[in-house]
DNA sequence: CCTTGACCTTCCAGTATCTGGAAGCCTTAT
DNA sequence: ATAAGGCTTCCAGATACTGGAAGGTCAAGG
């Protein structure tokens, strides 16, 4: 198969899958013409790839995801303990995404947003030593 | 203020300042020595700066919200669309790392975690062509 | 045989937002 | 005089691609 067969089968762009293999996710061989040329197991391991960063696993998590998957004999403590980690990472982010959305809509909700210049949004944004709207949970 | 107490006042590195000045966010004048010599003024944006910062607002948000605010004919209708448009971007966020913890605690929940080989999340990585865990939050 | 268009190749640069480090100058205190 | 600490600039790296330029390859059509 040639990159764009994969690309299209992967559902990975064809950059992606020559990015992959410059970091050495994938080894495809080459055909006599330098054009690469990817087995089965390739598109397996890119179609993984693929799924495995759609669940936000990192680059580098996804390469010791591969190892494990590829590791007959690996403990699935291994991959759990990988999960979890990102699992918790994940929820970090989301409580911080959540932590900026109160804030936010908070701010959102007391501007006027007419043609005056009056705007509670620059005037938390500019208050002096304090978090911005820490208030505005309790308000 | 030299670029130490700017960045203690202000919470923000002085790496970061300098990185502030390079893409013109602030512009400190210099004394006679070469270093960078900060007004109050210099100070309050980047504190203003910083507080966007930490509501998510992208560099160049924060450079429009900075004009605004030294705007003082702005409307407060062009704050307010920018802070909804920002507002509307960590929805989708939340929303999508929503998707994925579902996913991923499911996984997680499957797996033993034990020193057994036998990895549901995996086995799931590796399903060929369908998205990864999409039944998870009927399980 | 030649051309055309689709594919493929490599390499370089840019995105976003810093962060770390090296080499070296300035200031202050001892 | 020297040492510590702060300041300067510049380069590189991290993350995960993405776009584009310049050029080789291949299959089909005339």
């Amino acid at each position: 198969m040639n990159i764009g067969d994969v690309a299209e089968r992967s559902g990975l762009p064809a950059k992606t899958i020559r990015f992959y293999e410059d970091i050495g996710l994938v080894k495809p061989m080459r055909a006599a013409n330098g054009y690469r040329s990817f087995r089965d197991s390739d598109l397996h391991k890119l179609a993984f790839l693929g799924r495995a960063r759609t669940l936000g696993f990192s680059i580098e998590e996804c390469r010791l995801l591969l190892e494990l998957y590829e590791d007959k004999g690996r403990e699935s403590a291994q991959v759990k303990a990988l999960a979890e980690d990102h699992l918790k990472a994940i929820d970090d982010k989301i409580a911080q995404l959540r932590s900026m959305r109160a804030t936010l809509a908070h701010l959102v909700q007391c501007c006027a947003g007419d043609d005056r210049p009056d705007c509670p949004i620059l005037d938390d944004l500019a208050q002096p030593s304090q978090a911005p709207g820490r208030d505005a949970h309790r308000a």
